[in-house]
DNA sequence: TATTGTTATACTCTATAACTATA
DNA sequence: TATAGTTATAGAGTATAACAATA
């Protein structure tokens, strides 16, 4: 008699957590679009601290993308009044950019949309939210 | 005398959760570079079932895309050898796209390394990993 | 008339390579 | 020589609009 497969739990565990990346992208997508931003923008301008200065290479580094693409991001930010270019004191050759009042009011709105959590993991009771919370430190918190 | 303020858990847990994200974006994007293909095109053959025929138009739907973009996307796959268009005897306007055997291939190899969990999730407890899964279930599972 | 797929157009992101101005 | 940013170029994804073939 043939028994049903039954799913590994790491897997199937796995599987969902690619689920919420899909619907998580997806929400992404559509925030950015009300802001008329596109998804890389957002994520230049998250990672803009307020009252910041970061050279235009060390963005490229938290981006994880060649230096050559952040003169065009920076460009559609800066027309944009969001952020604007600032020459360094110290190295004329740096560039560093940091936040307008303008740009820091919509990182703001932003990032409180995409930090609060949505609705299907607000209704989970404390219990399973803090299970959920210390599973996913266990599992490696910053580094998965 | 301040306290510490105590994060929400919700709040911790759906950090954790964007960080997983976030890397499972370059994850599925080295994947597809190891495949010399781009991550549109790695969606578009996990989608395709083998021995599978869907018309471009469905396949628009599943990658909540522009049916116009399908076009390109085809077109690539199709030069790669991985996909075929195919006539419809019913309705001359449809074209119905097929995995090639080399295509089922490389589609098994991609879904094979994407549905196997990581280290951080594999090295958890089996207790933590049913854990997991039930939580993410009662959040939802197909839903978000 | 409505639908399917294509084409044309335009914009963003992506990397590589060559260039400038600094250091 | 080496580094920071720019420019040029090319390929991929994205949407909108107009189009041909078919229903």
């Amino acid at each position: 008699m043939m028994k049903a497969k039954v799913q590994d739990p790491a897997r199937e565990a796995w599987a969902l957590l690619r689920n919420i990346a899909f619907v998580m992208k997806e929400r992404t997508f559509a925030l950015a679009s009300e802001f008329d931003l596109a998804p890389m923008q957002v994520h230049a301008l998250r990672t803009l601290e307020p009252g910041e200065e970061v050279p235009m290479s060390a963005l490229a580094g938290t981006l994880h993308c060649d230096p050559s693409n952040i003169t065009g991001i920076t460009d559609r930010l800066e027309a944009r009044g969001l952020i604007e270019r600032r020459s360094s004191p110290h190295d004329r050759r740096l560039k560093l950019l940091a936040l307008t009042s303008e740009g820091e009011a919509v990182r703001e709105r932003i990032s409180e949309a995409l930090d609060t959590p949505p609705p299907e993991i607000e209704s989970l009771s404390r219990a399973d939210q803090r299970a959920l919370r210390d599973v996913l430190r266990r599992a490696g918190g910053e580094g998965l």
